[in-house]
DNA sequence: ACGTCTACCGTTTTT
DNA sequence: CGGTAGACGT
């Protein structure tokens, strides 16, 4: 079996699979094998009794990561791998204290709020506190208490620095904790800060946990930040082999806190580190990983890596300089056109970008051309609003007391509770210390309301008790479907004939789908229903592409990390644009551009192109831009121009011919081109054109005479 | 309670 | 330019 397992390593990831006891700090470059290292050791350890099954766990980033992890086990290992801890570290943190959460001072009943919940309760507390919005923008709090969270810090441990401005940001924190404390939430930084606490303020459970667990494995350790690194350092007792994977030149989420110094603190903090290297990559071309590693070599500070491959040289690196972002579309789509006559299927092909704001262009182009595409990120599932009220009735039927769900629901469908009432019960909560819902009852039975609102709310009330003995039932999707019905949401969005309203109706029935698939990890011990309710948070649902979904893929290149197509597009390399401008001028940020940039590029397996906009729309107006940075530190020997990128002209609109620089054009005898330049007047009036076909190349044409058609 | 108008803003994002 | 949030009017 062992020998079995470590057939299709190489000799760097035997060493890694097979390390003896010990911490062990795995460099693992891009492509490199990371997450079948990752595995392999796992089952390494459990297949010579190194481990038992309930003694190991995994720590990840995502979902994805996880569930990836686990399948990718369940191939390596003879045996049952449900069972094992494998998860997020907010999963893991969201079982912990669902176990222990009258040590971590809970309610056995505790929500998980996302942040657009805690955006909302941010919100509340600055009403509460008389602070106008303008000057303190609740996201600008809302950053400030994650932040401080995630260095560990409550209200009362933040240093004001004598400074009014923090100050203020402290009595929003504190006045936040304060509502959580009093609903019962719990966003995602306060997940990790509670374990914290608990472990620190009970140490027989800490005890606990350090003897069950004798290997911690961590996956992507470079995006760990303050709290989750601090957990690791707790959680690691005297007899428990750490095992930290991840890649220093990969780092590109400093900015929400990650400290990728993390890796080199690991070296200090642990003695008997075991450090190994993965360099050898298996996915991309030789010109391809050349490329990227003279880019990420203008980086100092780097820990130290260089991926090599026995792959092929490859084939050169297209680029291309356009126009505008119109230009560089176009571009993209030819190249998408002619790789799929040449049978490369859409699904191999990415297109990478600095911002979601470029996708729109992309996707004009790719429409019109009848080019299947499929877009990660923007608004995911669970984000759904009319699934956000879904869920917010089965929140509210488990818990009465959750605020966050009452406000969500209370008038959704509209039944006559406004504004003055709602601020009525609030007020009411606020000096009585009770929720929203006791608030109501007891203004109900006060007889305190206006007889409309009274009517109202007693209906609200009503119908909640009426749903309650419903969510006692144990299928969810059934569940969810009655309660839907007698709620009247159903009716209310399907009243809505457009299309929006279709979508929505088509939405709620693809929760009860969810439902209906839904089965809890096999460790958790959970009722369903809150199982199922904490997962609709914690998890985007965002999926991959379904298997054989014939559609070229765009997204961030954050969003790309961890992924590999065969042929990449990655757009918009310009200055300002990637790098960023608001970037630049940071601590860390350039270098952390230029990792994205490196990411990006080993994405790629096969082919990558790079293309630029000299001129690219942004906020309304046309702004000109320059090369990326990034692009001239690419050596020379390892791009293809595609077209020479000509000095800008400004836009001139040749009017008598209605031509613009970079329009596509055809001409009856040479075929499909772009316009590159524009001279004359009149009958003398010359464009130069670049046709498409290469062994036309680039002409100048009378434009009196030559036929031109716009594209 | 809902539609329309206006002012404002504009990286990356998972949990 | 295009989306969104809040004000304002019906």
């Amino acid at each position: 079996m062992s020998s079995q397992l470590l057939e299709r390593l190489n000799s760097v990831q035997v060493a890694a699979v097979t390390a003896p006891p010990g911490h062990l700090l795995i460099l693992a470059g891009a492509g490199s094998g990371k997450t079948r290292v990752l595995t392999h050791r796992i089952a390494w350890l459990l297949a010579n009794d190194l481990a038992k099954a309930n003694s190991i766990l995994a720590v990840t980033f995502t979902n994805k990561a996880a569930h990836e992890m686990r399948h990718r086990l369940q191939q390596v290992a003879p045996y049952d791998v449900r069972h094992l801890w494998i998860g997020t570290f907010h999963s893991i943190a969201h079982r912990l204290l669902r176990i222990h959460w009258q040590a971590a001072g809970l309610l056995e009943t505790f929500q998980i709020i996302d942040s657009d919940d805690q955006y909302r309760l941010v919100r509340r507390v600055l009403v509460q506190l008389n602070l106008d919005e303008k000057h303190w923008p609740p996201r600008q709090a809302q950053w400030f208490i994650n932040a401080q969270k995630e260095v560990g810090l409550r209200a009362a441990e933040v240093e004001d620095e004598h400074d009014a401005f923090r100050r203020t940001q402290i009595r929003i924190y504190s006045a936040y904790e304060a509502l959580c404390a009093s609903t019962s939430s719990v966003d995602f930084a306060e997940l990790l800060l509670r374990v914290h606490e608990l472990w620190r303020n009970s140490p027989e459970i800490l005890a606990h946990y350090q003897t069950r667990f004798t290997h911690l494995l961590v996956d992507e350790f470079q995006d760990t930040n303050a709290i989750q690194y601090a957990w690791i350092r707790q959680l690691a007792g005297v007899n428990t082999d750490v095992m930290v994977v991840g890649d220093d030149d990969q780092a590109i989420y400093g900015w929400r806190g990650a400290l990728a110094e993390n890796l080199a603190q690991f070296l200090k903090d642990y003695s008997n580190v075991t450090t190994i290297c993965l360099e050898q990559n298996y996915r991309s071309t030789q010109t391809i990983l050349h490329a990227a590693n003279a880019v990420i070599a203008k980086n100092s500070d780097r820990l130290g890596k260089e991926l090599w491959t026995e792959e092929e040289e490859g084939e050169a690196i297209s680029l291309y300089a356009a126009f505008d972002e119109h230009d560089e579309a176009r571009f993209i789509r030819g190249c998408i056109q002619k790789a799929s006559s040449q049978g490369v299927a859409y699904s191999a092909m990415a297109i990478l970008y600095r911002s979601n704001a470029q996708s729109r262009v992309l996707e004009e182009i790719l429409l019109e051309a009848n080019i299947q595409y499929r877009i990660y990120g923007g608004l995911r599932f669970f984000d759904r609003a009319e699934i956000r009220d879904a869920l917010a009735y089965l929140r509210l039927l488990y818990n009465v007391n959750d605020d966050t769900a009452f406000e969500r629901i209370v008038n959704q469908p509209p039944r006559g509770i406004g504004d003055k009432t709602l601020q009525q019960l609030r007020d009411v909560a606020r000096d009585n210390a009770l929720s929203l819902w006791q608030a109501a009852r007891k203004l109900l039975e006060e007889r305190a309301l206006a007889s409309r609102a009274s009517t109202a709310i007693n209906h609200f009330i009503e119908l909640i008790v009426a749903l309650q003995p419903i969510v006692q039932q144990t299928q969810i999707d059934s569940m969810l479907e009655q309660i839907l019905q007698r709620c009247e949401l159903y009716s209310f969005y399907k009243k809505d004939r457009t299309e929006k309203g279709l979508a929505k109706v088509e939405n709620l029935d693809e929760l009860v789908n969810v439902a209906k698939e839904f089965n809890p990890d096999a460790n958790t011990d959970l009722p369903p229903l809150a199982a199922f309710l904490a997962q609709a948070v914690l998890d985007s649902g965002e999926k991959e592409a379904a298997i054989g979904e014939e559609a070229v893929q765009l997204m961030t290149l954050h969003s790309a990390k961890g992924l590999e197509f065969p042929v990449v597009f990655m757009c918009g390399l310009e200055e300002g644009l990637f790098p960023h401008y608001l970037s630049v001028n940071e601590g860390d940020g350039l270098a952390e551009e230029r990792r994205l940039c490196y990411v990006g590029m080993t994405r790629a397996m096969k082919k990558l192109y790079l293309s630029y906009a000299q001129s690219r729309q942004l906020h309304g107006r046309s702004e000109r831009k320059q090369a990326s940075r990034f692009l001239s530190e690419i050596p020379k020997q390892y791009l293809k121009k595609e077209r020479l990128s000509s000095t800008f002209t400004p836009r001139i609109n040749t009017s008598e011919y209605g031509f613009h620089l970079g329009d596509r054009v055809r001409h009856p005898l040479f075929g499909e081109g772009t316009i590159l330049a524009f001279e004359g007047s009149g009958d003398h009036a010359r464009v130069q054109v670049q046709f498409v076909d290469f062994e036309k190349g680039t002409k100048w044409l009378v434009c009196s005479f030559a036929k031109l058609q716009t594209l």
